[in-house]
RNA sequence: GGGGGAAUACCAAAGCGGCCAACUGGGACGGACUGUAAAUCCGUUGACUUAUGUCUUCACAGGUUCGAAUCCUGUUUCCCCCA
């Protein structure tokens, strides 16, 4: 069974450690613990890092916990005071723990994993009944203000100027209560967390060695960056969300296959749980043939997997074929409906009565109509001129043309603005 | 409070009476090339349109002129210098 650190280590993984860490996790099974805020009913791929690093815990024979912040979550916005809010944002904090907890589980072993099984827990269940005397009084003691005062995080904003709340002050001291309630009760001896948790894993560490003379370790993971400076994790439609509701598989396929060649080799070691010799050779590979793309294929394909199991892959790869590969009219007119509404999922679509759309005259007329692909003839025009269109994979050269396209499926025309935009026409008769 | 300067399209920045819907750079969007990349090259970038046309723009409101983004007056905002 792989080890732990090292792991961690050649993945890249490894940020920073409290001493001692690694000689405590060679004793035997540990518990660690990580994170994660119910801000919305989905985690996006930017928590997929902390995913991994329990993924690679349990892995390594160790038990993880997936700690829901359904407390901290709640009082994050300052805004919902009353009782009557309160209860609302209660019952949408349980369907977003709900939510993030099946999506976990698609990732750590939470039934079959015996006893290193993964468990949740939700600092709600401890925090909801404390009173604020009691907490300041029996774990605010410990930890002094000047303590707390230089963290980072705190000192930032208190040069900054930008003033800082009570609210956001005391945070660090309610998740360092988190780590201790674990530690003494679930014997959870590790915190694991982002770069920017370390303040707060910390002070959990140094509760505990305060509270009850008890030792505990923290572990971080470096912020992932993109080589190019830009934000990770980050399309021009937002975040990439493992939700396929809100990103589609396809689309979060898609994310992984444009990762830059430098990014891949990274992405490869901290996302998915391919063992080093499998990914030095598909760098070797690459790097005899990088049109090939094997790393970001590989990449792409064993994340969305992961995520979105194999049926979702097939439809997003045979999607990705169809749409960017050298795919014609023929191809187009081979998929049967299903596929095709499959394949086409998410693009924008006109519907359009036949009689109205007997009345087009010339196909800027249909490309300007209701503003749907473009706001103008102008534009549409401007458009075609400039070899940027083609409707049902081909080409348009004239904007003065009529409209005389053969419909798949009896009913839709496929209209592609550049190389990534697509937009459906759909006749429906009557 | 006194003196000087500036306001131009998404951003930056030319233009200083007609040749200005406005140079140029960036960005954005297309095209070629390619690896659905980077770099490079090309095109488009006020609106409607395709006629060698119309309309709306150069802080705002007026004025001079056949004609102004360009000159004059007032207003607003910003910057600099002196108190």
């Amino acid at each position: 069974m792989a080890d732990f650190i090292d792991e961690l280590k050649w993945r890249g993984m490894l940020q920073d450690m409290t001493p001692g860490l690694e000689e405590h996790l060679k004793k035997g099974m540990a518990s660690a613990y990580l994170g994660f805020d119910p801000t919305a009913d989905s985690l996006h791929i930017g928590h997929m890092v902390g995913v991994m690093t329990l993924v690679h815990f349990q892995r390594a024979g160790h038990k993880p916990f997936a700690l829901i912040g359904g407390a901290t979550g709640m009082i994050g916005d300052p805004s919902f005071k009353s009782a009557e809010r309160n209860l609302l944002n209660k019952e949408t904090l349980d369907h977003n723990v709900a939510c993030i907890q099946g999506q976990l589980a698609k990732f750590l072993k939470f039934d079959e994993g015996g006893a290193n099984k993964a468990e949740l827990v939700n600092n709600y269940d401890w925090m909801s009944g404390f009173s604020f005397l009691d907490f300041i009084r029996d774990v605010g003691k410990y930890i002094t203000v000047n303590y707390m005062m230089a963290k980072d995080s705190v000192k930032r904003r208190l040069e900054e100027g930008s003033g800082l709340s009570f609210t956001e002050f005391s945070y660090q001291l309610i998740q360092g209560y988190d780590f201790y309630h674990l530690w003494k009760n679930r014997n959870c001896s590790v915190q694991l967390g982002g770069s920017d948790q370390w303040g707060n894993i910390v002070t959990g560490t140094e509760l505990i060695r305060k509270m009850e003379g008890g030792e505990a370790y923290a572990l971080t993971v470096p912020l992932i960056t993109k080589s190019d400076g830009s934000k990770f994790g980050k399309t021009e439609g937002g975040n990439v969300w493992l939700d396929p509701e809100k990103t589609s598989p396809y689309a979060f396929y898609q994310f992984w296959l444009n990762v830059s060649d430098e990014d891949a080799a990274r992405y490869l070691r901290i996302f998915t749980t391919l063992n080093r010799e499998t990914i030095t050779e598909l760098e070797e590979t690459h790097q005899q043939a990088p049109h090939l793309r094997a790393l970001q294929k590989e990449l792409a394909q064993q994340v969305t997997r992961l995520v979105h199991g194999d049926q979702e892959l097939e439809t997003a790869m045979k999607a990705s074929e169809i749409l960017f590969g050298k795919s014609s009219l023929e191809d187009l007119s081979n998929l049967d409906e299903r596929t095709f509404l499959q394949v086409f999922e998410g693009v924008p679509m006109l519907e359009i009565a036949q009689t109205a759309f007997h009345e087009l005259d010339q196909v800027t007329d249909l490309l300007a109509f209701e503003k749907f692909v473009f706001p103008s003839k102008g534009e549409a025009r401007k458009m075609i001129q400039g070899g940027g269109l083609s409707i049902n994979k081909e080409k348009l050269s004239d904007p003065a043309m009529g409209i005389s396209f053969s419909l798949l499926q009896g009913k839709y025309l496929l209209i592609q603005k550049g190389k990534k935009n697509y937009f459906i026409v759909k006749v429906n008769p009557s």
